[in-house]
DNA sequence: GTCTATATGACGATAGAC
DNA sequence: GTCTATCGTCATATAGAC
């Protein structure tokens, strides 16, 4: 096998490794063997434990650097947005979201363990990559309500309030509660009511 | 120093090196010298690594054992639950998990390790707790739906939207965001905003 | 109850043969 | 490019003196 080859099937099982152990927790005798080559095959190919957990960084920072976020790339969101059809922005986001965590599982506990291990450059990928999304829900919030359609609140309490729902609901599906125990919805069910909360709100009213 | 006292020492350093190098992370000497003691001290106490572990959740489950639920103590929020006072009972269960959060990190990272590294103790020790939360919020919601004052949603799909808005402005806090460079608000503010989108929603409606 | 010293094994990383 | 063998270090856990 080519040494790019060698080297994307290492980085392929480390992530498998490192998002079930952790940093600290994975020996490169697991990797060793997640990838079917001996030890030493590895040290070949990254200078030590530390590069090639970088390396996997690297990797998902290039393979969805800018330019690719979702209100860039997803036709239903992007019409939604000109349309100011508030209902598919959200639920649109929702999905995406809920779709890309239930797709990278591995790489979402890696990152969730690098925050925790206060792993310095995953905390700035998340950050870089948050921060992104942040601008551009506020932007569209504070649009609407220039608009006069959406309530004075704080644009980023809001994101954040429904990012939270959507996190949160990853987490219990990823960690937390991955038999379904304390709920069981599908991702469509769960982006729907998500956004309607989120619209309009638990109380009933006059309209 | 008795025998425990001792052990309450050592629990006390130790929830405090593995909440921030998780389980394999952390070592036995690390925590002799947060206890500032030598490390054959620790197995006189313990038998092994992962019985001090154990003794922590031991420790945390035992100490807010059932009966202290903040709905059975919060004697406002007792109170709003009689009044159907709908915002003091969301705002009130906000702002006691945000203090609860922000005044024991420790325990919350050692518990978000101990999901990531499928402990299985700390696992249902989590779920356990989560269950209760779950079922006392949808009972109260579906009281109020019985009224006819909330709309005709999944009680459990409200608690989820809800405690993911809270779970996760303390996940900022405590590790992603550190130093609120997304978001800097007061846990008073954050707790009125996410009550008030909660039950009244984002859009403008005429009442 | 507390320590120093140490046994035993695992881990990261390297040397060197093929 | 790949392996086996191995080195030095650190981790868990124990022995035994005070």
């Amino acid at each position: 096998m080519s040494g790019d080859e060698r080297r994307d099937q290492i980085l392929k099982a480390a992530i498998e490794v490192f998002s079930h152990r952790g940093f600290k927790g994975t020996t490169t005798k697991e990797i060793a063997k997640a990838s079917g080559i001996s030890e030493a095959m590895i040290f070949r190919h990254f200078e030590n434990k530390d590069a090639l957990y970088k390396a996997i960084i690297d990797l998902k920072r290039s393979s969805q650097g800018k330019g690719v976020h979702v209100w860039e790339t997803n036709q239903d969101l992007i019409k939604a947005i000109e349309e100011k059809n508030d209902f598919r922005v959200f639920y649109e986001v929702a999905i995406s979201s809920m779709t890309k965590h239930r797709s990278d599982i591995g790489f979402m506990r890696l990152l969730f363990y690098s925050a925790l291990e206060e792993h310095e450059l995953a905390e700035k990928f998340f950050l870089e990559f948050i921060e992104q999304v942040y601008a551009f829900f506020s932007g569209y919030i504070e649009t609407r309500q220039r608009d006069g359609a959406f309530r004075d609140v704080k644009p980023r309490l809001v994101v954040r309030a429904f990012l939270g729902m959507l996190i949160n609901h990853s987490l219990h599906n990823i960690l937390w509660d991955k038999k379904r125990r304390l709920l069981n919805v599908s991702d469509e069910e769960a982006a729907e009511s998500f956004t309607n909360i989120l619209l309009n709100g638990l109380k009933v009213r006059n309209d």
